[in-house]
DNA sequence: TTGAATCCCGAGCAATAAACTAGGGTTTCA
DNA sequence: TGAAACCCTAGTTTATTGCTCGGGATTCAA
C-alpha cells in the first residue's frame, strides 16, 4: 500500500511490478489484495495494462484500515469484542477485559492518527537526512 | 497475578487454590509463575504451607511486567527490537517499522501505566455499582 | 480477432507458536 | 516420614500465518 501510495496518480499498478519490488509472490499478492479491494481500499482494472491503485489520495488511507482489512479486528485478545464500547456484562473476568480493551482502544487510536501520506512525509525527510545517509552506509 | 493481588498481606497462596478458582491446571500454572518468579514478579515458599504471593505491593505491581514476563517482547512484530530507541538503521522498511514503533510504545505506555492496584479499585467499583449488578443478572 | 497480461477465486500445505499435559524430581512443614 | 507444595524438562495438540498451486474470467492492444 506504501508503494501504491508513492505511485499514486500516475494510474494503476499491475501485481507483477509490486513483486518484483517488494520480493513478495504474485500468488499472495492477489490475496492480499483481494481482501483490500472488498473493504474499497483500492480499485482494480481488469485485463492487460490493468491493475490496482488507491481507491482515495495518501492523506485519505489511514494504516488501521489497512491492518482491519488485512489482520482482521486489532484487539489483542478474542475477549474484547469489537463494537459496543462500554456495554460488555460484568463478570469474573471483567476487570482484565478491561486491561485489554485499553490496549486495543490505544492501538487503533495510533494507527487510525497515520496516513499514508504520513508515511510518505517520514520517508522524504529520511532522505534529505545528510546524516542518516551516513550513517545507513556505515551498516 | 490479579487473585493474588486479592490476597496480598495474607501470607503465601498455593497454586492448587488459585487452579481451583480459575480453572487453570496446577501443571500449567507452575509453568507461568516459573516465569513470573524469574522476574521477581512473585516469591515463592517451598514445601507443605507453601505458595507463592506477590514479590511488591499491588501498587508496586504494573501489568506491563506481568505481560512481558509471560509473553516476552510487547513488539507487535518482530522487525522492531526492543531497546535502542531512534537508533534503527534507515532502510527500505523504515517506514513501517516507524509504525511498528508507535503502535508499540503506545502498547507499552498503557500497560506500564496500569498497576494491580487501579485493577482491584475497577474490580471494588464494579461491585458497588447498584445498576451494574443489575445488569449483570439479567445477562 | 486473438492472445497475452492482468485480475479473480478457492483449496491446500508447511512451519510456527500458543496453550496446554505428563511425569519426573526436590524441599519443607506438621 | 509422608503429604503438600514448588521445580523442571519434554512432549502434544490445535490454530494461525504466510504462503503455493491451479484453474478461471476479463480486457486491452497488436
Amino acid at each position: 500500500m506504501f508503494y501504491l501510495a508513492l505511485k499514486y496518480g500516475e494510474g494503476s499498478v499491475p501485481l507483477s511490478e509490486i513483486s518484483n519490488e517488494q520480493s513478495i509472490s504474485i500468488s499472495y499478492l492477489e490475496q492480499l489484495f483481494s481482501s483490500l479491494r472488498k473493504k474499497d481500499l483500492v480499485v482494480s482494472l481488469r485485463g492487460a495494462s490493468g491493475g490496482y491503485k488507491l481507491a482515495a489520495s495518501p492523506e485519505d488511507t489511514v494504516v488501521g484500515d489497512i491492518l482491519r482489512a488485512l489482520e482482521g479486528s486489532l484487539a489483542p485478545t478474542d475477549c474484547v469484542m469489537d463494537g459496543e464500547e462500554e456495554n460488555y456484562s460484568y463478570n469474573d473476568q471483567c476487570v482484565t477485559q478491561h486491561v485489554w480493551r485499553k490496549i486495543k482502544n490505544s492501538i487503533t487510536e495510533v494507527v487510525d492518527s497515520i496516513t499514508l501520506q504520513d508515511m510518505i512525509n517520514d520517508y522524504n525527510e529520511m532522505n534529505n537526512c545528510r546524516s542518516c545517509k551516513i550513517e545507513s552506509k556505515l551498516k
